[in-house]
DNA sequence: ATGGTAGCCTCGCTA
């Protein structure tokens, strides 16, 4: 069995006591983080050697920042998703580990939706973000590896994913523009890994630090493993790991994990 | 229509 997690922990350094805790308890043989907040040189990379891990890491200073660690070594493929000409943001690293092709994603927010009356510049990126993420599965399903698109992914697929949906109307998280493109690279043929094994619970992964919405539990599935065909038929068990969320200095994220049969 | 909290880094931006 390989297990597989993911987790945006904004920021690595604030939250690096709690997030090796996490990794020796939960021992995923794959980890894929976002948002560490630094740059590749400033990565606590020592630590997580230490826990035998391997690293590929797209880091930026302040925001942003992606990462795959593995127990085996990672052939890295992309440091970017393709297709962005100027975009330097650090939200995309793949690789092929484990016999597994992995994606660690941090897809962008896009709020607000709307600036001096008009569709904000930070949408359009995410909207233009979508588009090239969905040609680029659309290549990574054209081939036979078995697939795994992780991360924080900033979307909610349906209504019965937050707490409120009528509140989310004009969120980037909820609008339709953004679930439509969400869905259509889903219909590449993805398969949500959460939702594959608990076709009607409704669990988030997201809770705001604002208005105490951890302890109300209102929240939101934002975040997710998307497999493909041959990734989904090894699909084994996948869940949500509330505890994180519930600690001292917590990120607002909780990790997400599956775990598929070996080949 | 706004504000609520957190991290980083400079007192604003992003989420």
């Amino acid at each position: 069995m390989i297990k597989i997690a993911s987790w945006n922990v904004n920021s690595v350094k604030a939250r690096l006591p709690g997030v090796l805790a996490w990794v020796r308890e939960a021992a995923p043989d794959i980890l894929l983080l976002q948002e560490l907040k630094c740059e590749e040189n400033a990565f606590p990379a020592l630590e997580f050697e230490d826990l035998g891990y391997n690293l590929a890491v797209v880091g930026q200073k302040t925001y942003n920042g992606v990462a795959i660690l593995s127990k085996s070594a990672i052939e890295v493929d992309h440091r970017k998703l393709p297709d962005g000409a100027g975009d330097e943001q650090a939200r995309y690293v793949e690789g092929f580990t484990m016999g597994v092709r992995v994606a660690s994603i941090y897809l962008p927010n896009g709020n607000p939706i709307v600036d001096s009356g008009r569709r904000s510049d930070k949408f359009a990126y995410k909207l233009a973000w979508m588009e090239r993420l969905y040609r680029h599965a659309r290549d990574l399903l054209a081939g036979e590896d078995a697939t795994i698109l992780g991360g924080d992914f900033n979307i909610i697929p349906e209504p019965e994913d937050v707490h409120d949906p009528e509140g989310w109307e004009n969120d980037a998280l909820y609008r339709p523009e953004s679930r439509a493109a969400f869905r259509k690279t889903m219909f590449l043929g993805l398969t949500d890994a959460f939702r594959a094994r608990h076709p009607t619970a409704q669990r988030y992964t997201w809770w705001d630090y604002r208005s105490g919405a951890w302890a109300k539990d209102q929240g939101a599935r934002i975040d997710h493993l998307l497999l493909s065909p041959q990734a989904a038929d090894l699909l084994a068990a996948c869940d949500i790991d509330r505890k994180p969320r519930g600690q001292y200095k917590a990120s607002d994220h909780t990790p997400i994990w599956c775990a598929l049969r070996e080949k």
